[in-house]
DNA sequence: GATGAATGAGCTTTCATTCAT
DNA sequence: CATGAATGAAAGCTCATTCAT
């Protein structure tokens, strides 16, 4: 509860005020408990900060298991695409502030980095096995898969405020990005 | 002079130390000059630090102005393709830790990500320019051309100490990515 | 049996980690019973520690006492500097540890430093009616007796672990302190 | 001068108040400069009580040394027992209340401590000099000699508001302790 | 212009103590 | 009696900024 409340106070913090406002004691204002009570959860400031980046890593990499699990083992090149494509725009959607915040302005300590590492090796394989027939020998085409369609759509999140960019259009232009890539010669 | 000494100061002790350790005392210590002067130059941290992504971005967008320049009005479409890829890992490359420092962990002001914004416009237009036979009418394919290769070297940037990609590899893949989307259907 | 433990815990934390690592969580911890129970046992923190100096101060009292009573009354002089010199040798070695830190880094409260007065006082009023004939007619020289003995003790205790110097020399030397003040003139 | 008040304050606050009241804000504000000054000259808390600590030893070895200048080399027994006595009990004087503190409440730093043994080393050789030929042959008694006044004096300065003895008869019964101990046997 | 001693708001963290259960 | 989650005052310390020289 306690534990939770302060999790949600810094991942609200960090959204709404950015790093900079994010002390532990806003954080303990915010979720209405008192500054002893946070260190009574969390071993330091850091620890608090990679609660919150756990949480996100784990709400979006059960959104793509699903996306990956719904598509089976025989989907063709096209549903992959698409369900591939609308699975990162859907993840990134989630909770667009706080993914901005922890992936542009707050330090993840090195235990948080490898997860998302281990994330992305895990969707990575998932792409190979999903599109073996259609990626060249290089493991360096899933790579590009997952990182074209990733990063894009990052931008498209951390700019669709003042630029909004219909996300239909970024669906279907994305989804020709990489048919183009896949189908190439 | 000293005005230049301490945007390199704080140049250097972003790339090399962090924006942890980058304090303005620190600046001043390591461009040889007083806190002082600091202040006489600049009116406060946050000037300092995008006096220096100003330049970083200068730097960069004339790097590609040269290339466009280069490649003139009637190039073919594997020409600008490989021109543009090569541009876009060499401005990465010119500066990593630094680029790396006001990526990720620098809060940069609004000033100077609407530059950056300008620059990212102009380029993007150059590209319309270039590419404009093989680009759809919409503006965003020729956004989805840049973004992909900047935030696809980006990452590779970020990376490329733990998990070193070559660049020749990347950059193959990169031109397979681009000719994939200008040539399909 | 919670009370004791408490102490015995206070003791034992004060011991082996030091006054700066005693905290009432941690003796709690140690006694192996809530925080909450300390408080129903003790006031504040101040009386858990003065239980335990007291507690250590009743054994060393006792010490001597039994010292004392062993004596007799009409033990010549050579016997009486031989037991003292080897109760307080033998008081100081019993929980040296604990000794130094009550002795060094704990703040003792007024009630404590009296009753340790009350015992310092006491044990001088035995020590004039053991050697009364050799005493001057000041009470100044029992104390002397005493303190001297008693201080150096302590330090070689306080010292004794980086430069250890030989029980039997320490007690040869205190001997010949004593008897030599005691029959001069 | 900053320097210097920082010092004077925290050996005041330690004198008066204890070591428990003894902040760096409560320095600071005794000082009558702000928290950020303190850390202008000091790296840390512990650097501030150790400048204390180093100021008071050098001023207590002074005084030594210029006893110990004066007696020159052959000096009877009687004098140097009495120079030697008199110096210790004026060491004390010198600041009673600071000296309490820095010998009972205050953790001192492994560096203070090493040059606190440096100086009894140094006062202990000197007192093999001067005594040699009322010593036994070994290193032991010049030290009982030093640590039977030191910590007798010291016990005398430490109660000596309560228990007021008068310092001349602590001095002749010192002298006498001293004269025994010499000359027995 | 240049200096750098001085400032003080604000940071992270600890820990003696309380009180509803 | 026992519990332990919760408290919050206060600690040590940092650093962007100022201003008298």
């Amino acid at each position: 509860m306690t534990c939770d409340a302060i999790v949600n106070a810094a991942a609200r913090v960090l959204s709404t005020e950015g790093i900079d406002r994010c002390s532990t004691n806003r954080i303990a204002e915010v979720a209405g408990v008192s500054i002893g009570s946070v260190y009574e959860y969390f071993e330091n400031k850091q620890a608090i900060i990679d609660a919150v980046a756990l949480r996100h890593l784990d709400r979006i990499s059960s959104m793509f298991d699903n996306a990956i699990v719904v598509l089976g083992d025989n989907a063709d090149l096209q549903t992959v695409v698409r369900v591939l494509v609308e699975a990162v725009i859907a993840a990134h959607g989630h909770d667009v502030r706080l993914h901005r915040s922890l992936s542009q302005e707050v330090p993840l300590s090195e235990h948080v980095l490898r997860k998302a590492e281990e994330f992305k090796h895990r969707t990575v394989l998932s792409i190979q096995r999903l599109l073996g027939d259609h990626l060249g020998t290089s493991d360096l085409s899933a790579q590009i898969v997952f990182d074209s369609v990733d990063s894009i759509v990052h931008r498209w999140a951390r700019d669709c405020e003042h630029k909004p960019v219909p996300r239909e259009r970024l669906s279907a232009e994305l989804i020709r990005l990489l048919e183009g890539y896949l189908t190439y010669r």
